[in-house]
DNA sequence: ACCCCACTGTTAGTGACTAACGTATGAGTG
DNA sequence: CACTCATACGTTAGTCACTAACAGTGGGGT
């Protein structure tokens, strides 16, 4: 709720132009409160990634494939399984985060707390990717191919932002995939 | 010299325990002298990325190449040029480059803020790109492939920051490419 | 009726950063 | 040598994000 308060007060205003105590006021709580629920102002518009969830595709992906399938593939497959929500709610969520991606794409702050936020889930992905990261040279190949990876779809998160969510999500994914890595890693499924 | 102060200290103390106003005593000179050269506190640490060198080479480059061809190249000849320094000055030059480099990987808030720097060297390449941007669809594609390729370079850079210079940086940029993108980009020269 | 606990509010303080204003040093010109 | 002007530096006061320590309030279980 708070959440929802900021994230308007921003886009109506500027990130900057607002402050914490006006965001309080704006929930009907004290600023003391939003700091209790959101550790900086930038949390308020940050959206926790699923490392979770895409760390467990990376680990079931076949060892065999390359390195960017393996994690390409799996950043495909969270994004169907994100943004496939079924009618009602799912809506106003996906409208909602949005909200949060134009705000992060337009505002430096912001923009760079996630870039960095992705920098952890690199490394969780890393750990995923286990057997290819042994030696101090296959963790930097993993690394490398991760990090790649996630700029790809860092910049799919970015063009669904500017066209407010046209095209469907995972697609933008695979075709950033594919510009930069070639066809063999934008191919999702891998059964 | 503020510069060298600031890295000084924040290499002994950490960059959080360091306030503004300890810096500039340091240096001699007062607070309000330190923002006037520095805007914030993490310009003491953060490196201009040579961006005009980059997007030159990247407009030099064939276009008749692969797009992570072009850019990947393009990093690779930029850091031969920068890092093959002769002799006395460079050697100086290089170590407190890496001294900068640790600081930034280690402490989260110059990490962003390199990563987000990075986001502005992305547009000036994609614009380097020129004729491979023309529709919206080419641009999202130039946009991909080039922050995947600034991905690589990073993990290169934090590696080498990492093993304190040993091998040169070139080779571990073209490294991190190859391991990305196949050895197809991998080739910096392309004459 | 009692206590416990999670949630909330208040106050005072630190540190990054800005704005407005006054001061000195050093180069160029008469 | 005196004058001037630009550039760099310092001081003060203020805003805002964020923290720490302490106090109040409400509902749930015994």
């Amino acid at each position: 709720m708070i959440q929802a308060h900021a994230v308007r007060l921003f886009t109506d205003r500027g990130y900057e132009a607002v402050t914490v105590t006006e965001v309080a006021e704006a929930a009907g709580v004290s600023a003391m409160t939003v700091y209790r629920h959101f550790p900086t102002k930038e949390d308020l518009v940050l959206i926790d990634q699923p490392a979770r969830l895409i760390a467990e595709r990376v680990a079931a992906s076949p060892a065999t494939h390359p390195l960017v399938r393996r994690v390409g593939g799996a950043l495909v497959e969270a994004a169907t399984a994100l943004t496939g929500g079924d009618g009602d709610e799912a809506a106003v969520n996906e409208r909602f985060l949005l909200d949060c991606l134009r705000l992060m794409v337009s505002t430096p702050a912001l923009r760079a707390r996630h870039l960095d936020s992705q920098y952890a889930l690199q490394q969780a992905i890393v750990d995923a990717l286990g057997d290819d990261a042994t030696t101090p040279d296959a963790a930097f190949r993993a690394r490398a191919a991760t990090s790649a990876c996630l700029a790809a779809m860092h910049t799919a998160l970015t063009r669904w932002a500017e066209e407010d969510g046209q095209t469907e999500l995972p697609e933008l994914i695979a075709r950033a995939l594919a510009a930069s890595f070639g066809d063999v890693a934008a191919t999702g499924r891998s059964d």
